[in-house]
DNA sequence: TTTCCCACCTGCTAA
DNA sequence: TTTAGCAGGTGGGAA
């Protein structure tokens, strides 16, 4: 995966708009938005908007802002192995009166902390695309969370690069259509004149899977 | 996924050959047969015969022949925290004089009657393939396993199931093309309303690839 | 290391 | 329309 990790402490740089409480859309000049300590955004990756249904917490902001009780000490766990681990995290959404829960965790497969059960929904609702950025605050011990969108809306989405109804007919130029390996395994969906097709492939592919679409 | 499920309670039905003792191959005409009971049988999806090392029992019928001690009951359970929760089966061979034991739980996360520990093996023993049909049966307290092949072997290629040209504009059922992955990996090609559909998958494809057309 | 196993999790879909 | 069921996943621990 290419993606650039794209994570800073979220500073008061000029470009950040309504980094922390949402001035513009939601949060008018909520003077209580102003007490909200500033903890970390993150550039969200297209994993992280994506079927692993988890964000990655990144490191160093994990361990500053939302220390876990026992993250890399792998005690005796086995007495107390009621419930999965990690914790739940309640965050309000910084611009409206939901409250999000995440269940917060460590894995130690990867070393990561991540955000699981929850997010995915945060991700559906909102809408977050890969590239847009959600920030984390707090105010005391009310946890925060706010996103924004990325700056260039980016191409929203290369296969549905706008065939036109009619294009079925009148056959325009041939196209290919190239699914990421990874993705493919997943299941990967194009829609094709209105069809859904839905591509799998096989556990052991290695290379990107071509689907030639000759028009 | 638009798998059917296919599951149904091992009924008298004309067409419903050899479901319990497999008096076809293997059962001869064993007079002991005559007097189990059909409980069920399940088509198996290829998560059941996959790497999740589980078979799913569904639910209606778990409930109905298998009850499990406290299922939904979700009891003190911390106290005899000893131990995975559910309990042991064993099953007789319908067709032999092996015995087959598997742990049988509910896992209440996804609300779900599971066969674990054990099914892997028994898979691989009967070499159990997705759309064969496994099917439970008892004896008073005895209880059987039988499973049998799929009746066709695989279309060899339902590509060519003449999906008429105006289909797109009167929606019909959805369908399901299998490519097989070593004819993916050679070039295969789908004609869909008249766009030739050129399909090439990795190298490594291991199982077939699927192309769910949901018209 | 690999495989199995356990207890979670979620999107899809048919009812 | 909402929801229960389940197919298809995950991480982590044990063997």
């Amino acid at each position: 995966m290419a993606m650039a990790m794209a994570v800073a402490p979220a500073s008061r740089s000029s470009d950040d708009r309504q980094a922390v409480a949402g001035a513009g859309e939601g949060g008018g000049g909520d003077p209580a938005a102003q007490r909200r300590e500033r903890m970390f955004e993150k550039v969200v990756t297209p994993s992280d908007v994506g079927k692993l249904n988890r964000l990655v917490v990144p490191k160093h902001f994990a361990e500053k802002y939302l220390p876990l009780p026992p993250p890399p000490a792998a005690a005796a766990a086995r007495a107390a192995a009621a419930g999965p681990a990690g914790t739940v995290l309640c965050f309000h959404d910084a611009r409206g009166r939901a409250a999000w829960r995440f269940r917060y965790s460590y894995w130690s497969s990867s070393q990561s902390y991540v955000m699981t059960k929850g997010w995915s929904r945060y991700v559906r609702d909102k809408r977050l695309a890969a590239g847009d950025t959600v920030s984390f605050c707090r105010d005391g011990a009310r946890l925060f969370i706010d996103c924004r969108r990325r700056r260039r809306p980016a191409a929203p989405a290369p296969a549905a690069a706008a065939p036109p109804a009619m294009a079925a007919f009148l056959p325009p130029a041939s196209c290919r259509v190239v699914v990421d390996a990874e993705e493919a395994q997943r299941g990967r969906r194009l829609r094709l004149f209105g069809v859904d097709l839905e591509l799998r492939a096989g556990a052991g592919a290695g290379e990107p899977l071509l689907l030639d679409l000759q028009l």
